[in-house]
DNA sequence: GTTATTTGACCAGG
DNA sequence: CCTGGTCAAATAAC
């Protein structure tokens, strides 16, 4: 049963977040093609998300009517909401929000290796469109130096889930992680999970988390912030408090995969523009894992090489801020 | 030469 | 025992 939220959780997740980034796209794309391409694919995702969530909450049902008749038959969209009480009413005593968060990382560093004692329970996790004709839709990296330490073929997943580490981690102590998954739904969309804080200063970072400030003048350095009161996304200026969070909790807890409170750093200038030398040109790939010759991999590029290009920072990033961004967190709708 | 990636092995938790 | 996460030797790339 647990397996069986947990997959609830993930398909209402992605349900919600195409439907949020439908009617994003509705209002801001530019071109005719690409929106209706768009349109296409976000349809599709969200029947198939929706074709899922029906059938898991047969499941589901099925399962629980012993123990609770309260699940009524509910066809696609109202059915969605049926998945979120069911997801809620159990944990409802403690912390929803984390019960998918850190139950996976939380302890295990604890009282493991030297090695592993990153004891943050900072995660948070976003997705990034790639698109075949349009190079990047989404930053696929942050401007941070990555170095790749593992692949795993997760079960349940068709691609594999790469996991890397702060390239600075042996000089200057720095733990963060993450981890990058390719959607089973489309290919085209990468999930990114990110673990701990950043604690070097080395790298790209420097050269690219500064000259970001314009958007938010209030942000340029907060990058270290780990007083887990907000998050903050450098480019947006956008600022989620904990305790939105919390109340939050009832029924968008699941669409979002915030699950701690941290500091965004991402560069997407640089992801964006760098040409030949950063990931992108292995991202300007077609949705089809066919059309991947050298990607027969799946998972992200070289991360390592993205924040050598300093005067990227002049781009115009603003058209990326959130196109990809998978916590597009759409304040309007949450705090209106 | 150094640095990054790949990949099978190992480990801990469930 | 299975799974996800990490390690580390071998290999590739620079």
């Amino acid at each position: 049963m647990g397996d069986l939220k947990s997959l609830i959780h993930e398909l209402l997740q992605g349900l919600e977040l195409a439907k949020k980034l439908r009617i994003y796209l509705n209002v801001s794309s530019s071109s005719s093609s690409i929106h209706e391409t768009r349109d296409v694919l976000i349809q599709k995702i969200i029947s198939t998300f929706e074709k899922a969530l029906e059938i898991v909450n047969r499941k589901g049902r099925v399962n629980n009517l012993a123990e609770s008749s309260q699940q009524q038959q509910q066809p696609s969209a109202s059915g969605t909401l049926a998945m979120i009480r069911m997801l809620d009413s159990p944990p409802l005593s403690s912390s929803p929000r984390s019960e998918d968060s850190d139950r996976d990382f939380k302890n295990r560093d604890d009282h493991n290796t030297p090695r592993k004692r990153n004891t943050l329970p900072i995660r948070w996790t976003k997705q990034i469109r790639v698109t075949p004709g349009i190079a990047l839709e989404g930053p696929l990296d942050d401007g941070y130096s990555w170095r790749k330490y593992g692949q795993k073929d997760i079960l349940g997943a068709t691609h594999p889930r790469g996991y890397y580490r702060c390239t600075h981690r042996n000089i200057q102590g720095c733990l963060a992680t993450k981890q990058v998954q390719r959607s089973d739904e489309d290919p085209t969309i990468f999930e990114i999970t990110y673990r701990g804080n950043h604690t070097c200063t080395i790298g790209s970072v420097s050269n690219v988390a500064v000259p970001i400030p314009s958007i938010n003048p209030n942000a340029n350095q907060e990058t270290n912030v780990n007083t887990n009161q907000e998050v903050v996304n450098l480019r947006t200026g956008l600022t989620v408090q904990t305790e939105n969070l919390d109340f939050l909790d009832q029924s968008f807890a699941p669409l979002i995969h915030f699950h701690s409170n941290h500091v965004l750093e991402s560069n997407f200038a640089e992801n964006f523009n760098s040409p030949a030398t950063s990931g992108i040109s292995h991202f300007s790939m077609s949705p089809s894992p066919s059309v991947f010759p050298n990607m027969a991999s799946e998972i992200i590029p070289p991360a390592t090489s993205v924040a050598n290009t300093p005067t990227d920072l002049d781009f115009p990033f603003q058209q990326f801020q959130f196109d990809g961004e998978n916590f597009t967190f759409d304040s309007s709708h949450f705090f209106p």
